[in-house]
DNA sequence: ACCTGAACACCGTTCAAGT
DNA sequence: ACCTGAACACCGTTCAAGT
């Protein structure tokens, strides 16, 4: 697990979310992480001062790149904001939507926020980013401004749901989510659906 | 703290909510319990088998008498529905709605069920039935069957929502109670107002 | 700069042994 | 029936000492 001879703090926040997505929430404690990587707890004290702002750090990490990740891998579609969207909808209901491990920090996360203030918090954070960013491609696509958050909610909403039911037992997050963007894009453009493929 | 030579399960339930409402959810760990009730943790663990059933236990017992509380005051204001509801403001506005020391055991397990699941099942619990409860009192009222419903989420979620607002600065959870509660009762008997006291 | 190693105070859980 | 006391494995945190 030693990359190199010696341990950047970003090592550990990648330790963190292996522990975090492995074994949840509780799993995230010095001890296990730094016996984990093969190091002894005084490393772990001297890049970070707390147990605690270990975990701000994990989550202003992901903060910074989930939000990130997503909006470039979108912009890699092309710049018609329909592709946009239904690769933001491939995304969502895919695999790869974060490093650290497929789409399982997603959910780890959510989990996550569920027993820690800060955790909902951040998470409360990036959903409204995201949920800008929705916003602003529905905008794009020629959406009514009047329309426009509805829209960005409804999909966004969808999402979250799905994802949700998923976890729990059966939802077809990509046909559904594919559904109701076409839904979406086509009731936009009146009443004739344009490709129904 | 000895009441007497030996201990019940439920004076370790009552000093576990002395403990929650003096330190959160936090505070609830076997050792420090004993300490405090001047034993061993070997007594514990001959009532409870572990740390989490002996917070399941307490939750039970909470959710078995703030129910039972409540109703039973109510029903010592007489037999009118409307004093009845008034009676239930003051106890949701006032300070003895529970035992184990005024209402912060309320707060305290509001705010326990935001870390963990199990107290957020039970709270859930409570709240509906306090619901169906205030839903029978307006329904005694003589209000509407189908507007039943509507005015006891009104008041319940507006006193949930009251208590947030004070716990998290102002609000005068009383008054406005009061204020509502009256629109309510006097909104109900058509536009006659019959008797207002 | 980065890490070890030992120490400290604190946990939950178990269990033989006491009364 | 109820509790003690000691033990075990595990924590987070500190800090002098090493390289």
């Amino acid at each position: 697990m030693r990359h190199s001879g010696t341990l950047t703090p970003v090592d550990w926040i990648a330790a963190g979310f292996r522990a975090l997505t492995a074994g949840g929430p509780s799993a995230l404690r010095v001890e296990a992480i730094a016996r984990e990587l093969g190091v002894s707890k005084g490393s772990f004290y001297w890049h970070f001062t707390d147990g605690p702002a270990f975990k701000r750090a994990m989550l202003r990490h992901w903060a910074e790149i989930a939000t990130a990740n997503v909006i470039g891998e979108v912009s890699e579609a092309g710049a018609d904001p329909r592709e946009q969207l239904r690769c933001l909808v491939k995304i969502a209901a895919g695999s790869r939507s974060d490093p650290y491990g497929g789409k399982l920090v997603e959910a780890a996360i959510r989990d996550w926020a569920r027993y820690d203030a800060d955790a909902a918090g951040t998470l409360k954070t990036v959903d409204r980013q995201r949920l800008e960013f929705v916003k602003s491609l529905f905008a794009a696509c020629g959406i009514p401004t009047e329309r426009v958050a509805a829209f960005a909610g409804i999909l966004f909403g969808a999402l979250i749901g799905l994802e949700q039911l998923h976890h729990h037992g059966l939802a077809n997050v990509n046909g559904d989510l594919t559904v109701l963007l076409e839904l979406l894009l086509g009731g936009s453009a009146g009443l004739a659906p344009e490709d129904p493929s």
